[in-house]
DNA sequence: CCATAGATCTCGCTG
DNA sequence: CAGCGAGGTCTATGG
């Protein structure tokens, strides 16, 4: 539907929407958006499983403790979209498929992996994308983008939990690019593309 | 525009989804969102600036190293949106508001001001939300939800910077809630919620 | 349900 | 432009 409208948003936390045209999408889960002229993101919405009443002029939208109400003043176009297919986008390119290239071309890069390659390794901080275990361990994060502070962090808790479990560590940073800020930190870093390898 | 089509794209990583029935969005910024029936995000998008060329059945947007092939099946429904609003909206209870209402009742918390109060001050670590200096440099770091272990971690990380630095410090999470899995944390926690005190 | 982390994150800000 | 952090983040996954 696109319209003429004003909305108020109340929940998680409180907005305001001036009257505009705006185009409002309403999906069968319950998915609201209420999209503006430019920028990806809407400037308003309700996650699935959000409940439309309609009261008059005012579209409500209602989801736990989250309410959206929406003052139509004119619609321009309504339509009943029927049929509208849900299937799954099929992405390669991600961090998954990353670790998986890097795993199998893992013995160029001189990592001792003589006493074990673990995926996802478990550890009370959080997964360990891959550990590699050897004479030491190599704990090994994968970023499909530049690795920043909070990479370094990520990579560093690792390191610290399995040192104070009084294993001998190495952390190794895999990713296309590397933060300015965080090259002096102690850890090996492997330049590795998202795509081709 | 609501049509059966399928779409490919390649840049960032690379996608494909099958012919299906989608909502075709295209703003004046470039923008394109690919809606499927559910859920909030878009099966596929292009953000702003990118570039809308029609070739026969085939939608293609560029930008960058980025594109998005659409090809056309049916058309059901097409539409010019004429006029399409670009307010900004107005949103409060985030967490700048939090850091403001927090500090105008900090003197509730028994934090030493005495000698400054600082918003985003800047370390090479990066800005601290809060920093308080009294007797003991005290790090407030404020978080609109539940703090979890990167909330901890980056609090952490500028405390040790101020303690590197040789300052006496304190950190200090503001938050609703806290992980469990931080609680052992050495900082103090002072539960505020992001929208009435 | 909680907690963690990825995302083609997006978006805004500061240097 | 790089880098960092917020986001009503959303979404998937594992315990």
């Amino acid at each position: 539907m696109y319209a003429s409208c004003a909305v108020t948003y109340e929940g998680r936390a409180k907005s305001t929407l001036q009257e505009g045209n705006y185009l409002i999408i309403h999906k069968t889960d319950g998915t609201l958006l209420i999209n503006g002229g430019s920028l990806l993101k809407p400037l308003n919405f309700q996650p699935p499983g959000a409940i439309l009443i309609v009261k008059g002029n005012t579209l409500i939208s209602q989801r736990k403790d989250e309410t959206i109400t929406i003052d139509i003043n004119t619609i321009y176009n309504y339509y009943e979209l029927n049929m509208w297919s849900d299937f799954k986008i099929d992405i390669t390119g991600t961090e998954k498929d990353m670790v998986d290239r890097f795993i199998s071309n893992i013995k160029e890069y001189n990592i001792d992996i003589s006493k074990g390659l673990y995926r996802e390794y478990r550890t009370p901080v959080g997964p360990i994308d891959i550990l590699a275990i050897g004479d030491i361990y190599t704990v090994i994060e994968v970023k499909r983008r530049t690795a920043g502070v909070v990479a370094y962090t990520q990579l560093k808790r690792y390191c610290d939990y399995l040192g104070q479990v009084g294993k001998p560590v190495q952390g190794c940073m895999v990713s296309p690019k590397i933060s300015k800020s965080i090259i002096a930190g102690s850890f090996r870093w492997i330049k590795f593309d998202p795509m081709h390898s």
